[in-house]
RNA sequence: GGAGAGAUGUCCGAGUGGUUUAUGGAGCUGGUCUUGAAAACCAGUGACACCGCAAGGUGCCGGGGGUUCGAAUCCCUCUCUCUCCGCCA
């Protein structure tokens, strides 16, 4: 499955890539890369050449035969160049597999949109929604409360399995699946998203397609005894779903919605985030995926937006969309916006959601394409998708924004007919 | 886990070593006929990828490897699907 992805677009403007990937402050080896795939072209030519030479004298020798001369000569002859054939074909399959090599650890290039930017400190605050409560007394964190309800357990899990893991227990379980069935159904049924289960693991080729393989192996949880990863993200399965196929044109754009847990190992975060539901190894999700043509992406995106924004809002939970800059941008997105909660006891906003256009970059990995119309040559899709939303720090934020002096938290209306009546969690 | 059968272009489906440079349908486009449509008939089209300014060339019949002057076709191996048996929530 050699696919060489976009060589093409970079060797004819090697300088504009060089531009958009330093926007992301990346260093990517160009240079390296050019020379290969000239030094790649080269023996393809020659190599072609001896091919359309095997073929032809083949032809001859088959011609011979039947007229039953003497073709021995020809035979010895092509001995020779398929002997040369071979050892040309593995030079050329050794330089490829080093271009693919380079190829899938070079990110995405930004959208012209996405500002410049050292840091998540540059990223570009778009809208506000709600405002943050007052207290009349001192808010407790999420994890207090929980503790406190009787609802999260963390210890326990600390005990049967380890740490950044959660037991939810009475009202707090039915409070985190009242939430993600709301958000599935207000997909599915008002926003026009069909709903998908997946698979919680895949193989290694579905985490390239996606973009978490090859350079963020150590972010994954692998299954000993398989090749299979469990799934970060439901994007990984369901943006998969389609993968080495060519979709009629009429069937975009395509909408799909899913509930899954999602594993992360979170290398590399020790120390940040530790207590409480905010940074876990096995969370819930709800995800949007769209596949779209590629003159409605970026339209698609904004609707994405604003569907996941939906589920705040219906929530009465205060948050803000940022546009992320060059420098904080995901390695396979083009853009994307990041929705952050009130979260009260970090006093700012904090991400529950991140709505992404991918343009073709995962299409191309993953071999996702659509015909415009009978007959036309096959395009790459668009993929995009957004959290809608992330179900733990959701419960997190009903907690800590709705939490009362006495200990209690109310329940939002909406989310009510989901927790069978239940108005508010007490002690 | 055991036994067997399969995997061919957008889809269906032929093809067991050299006019297969992949048969034939469906589909799609145009036409005839029709008030219009359907049907029928005629013609056209006939996958995808790479190299090349082009002419042209090369590869590709689930993936990988092998045999051969030559492989969709023979051999090995892996993956997946189906049928039967076993086990199992």
């Amino acid at each position: 499955m050699v696919v060489l992805l976009d060589a093409k677009y970079i060797r004819s403007n090697p300088e504009g890539v060089r531009a958009a990937l330093a926007k992301r402050k990346k260093e990517v080896n160009l240079d390296k890369f050019l020379a290969l795939d000239e030094k790649r072209r080269n023996m393809l030519s020659e190599v072609e050449q001896l091919k359309n030479k095997r073929n032809v004298v083949s032809q001859e020798i088959a011609r011979l035969k039947k007229e039953e001369k003497d073709a021995d000569a020809l035979i010895a002859e092509m001995q020779q160049v398929s002997g040369t054939i071979k050892e040309l074909d593995e030079k050329v399959r050794e330089v490829e597999a080093e271009l693919n090599d380079i190829l899938l650890t070079i990110p995405n290039i930004p959208h012209e949109s996405v500002p410049l930017g050292e840091s998540d400190k540059d990223n570009v605050e778009i809208r506000r929604w709600g405002t943050p409560r007052e207290f009349g007394f001192e808010p407790k964190p999420h994890w207090d409360i929980g503790e406190d309800l009787g609802i999260l357990d963390f210890a326990t899990a600390a005990k049967v399995t380890g740490a950044r893991f959660t037991f939810y227990k009475g009202l707090g379980a039915r409070l985190e699946r009242a939430l993600f069935n709301f958000m599935v159904d207000l997909h599915a049924i008002e926003h026009g998203y069909t709903e998908v289960f997946p698979p919680y693991m895949v193989h290694r080729h579905s985490m390239v397609g996606t973009g978490q393989l090859p350079k963020f192996e150590e972010d994954a949880f692998k299954v000993a005894g398989t090749d299979y990863f469990l799934i970060p993200t439901a994007e990984v399965p369901v943006t998969n779903m389609y993968r080495e196929q060519i979709l009629d044109g009429d069937q975009l754009p395509i909408y799909h919605v899913a509930y899954s847990a999602c594993f992360r190992a979170e290398a590399g975060s020790a120390g940040r985030d530790t207590r409480g539901l905010i940074r876990q190894h096995q969370f819930n999700k709800v995800e949007l995926v769209k596949f779209t043509r590629p003159e409605d992406s970026y339209e698609e995106l904004e609707k994405l937006t604003r569907d996941a924004e939906d589920v705040l809002r219906l929530l009465g939970l205060p948050y803000r969309v940022s546009m992320l800059c060059a420098a904080d941008l995901g390695f396979s997105s083009a853009k994307t916006y990041d929705l952050e909660v009130w979260m009260p006891s970090y006093g700012r906003y904090v991400e529950i959601s991140s709505c992404s256009n991918f343009e073709d970059f995962q299409a191309r990995r993953a071999d996702i394409k659509y015909r415009p119309a009978p007959n036309e040559k096959a395009r790459y899709v668009h993929t995009l998708n957004g959290s809608g939303v992330a179900v733990g720090r959701t419960v997190a934020a009903i907690l800590e924004n709705y939490q009362q002096e006495d200990g209690s938290v109310v329940i939002p209306e909406r989310l009510r007919p989901y927790m069978g009546g239940v108005e508010r969690i007490c002690k």
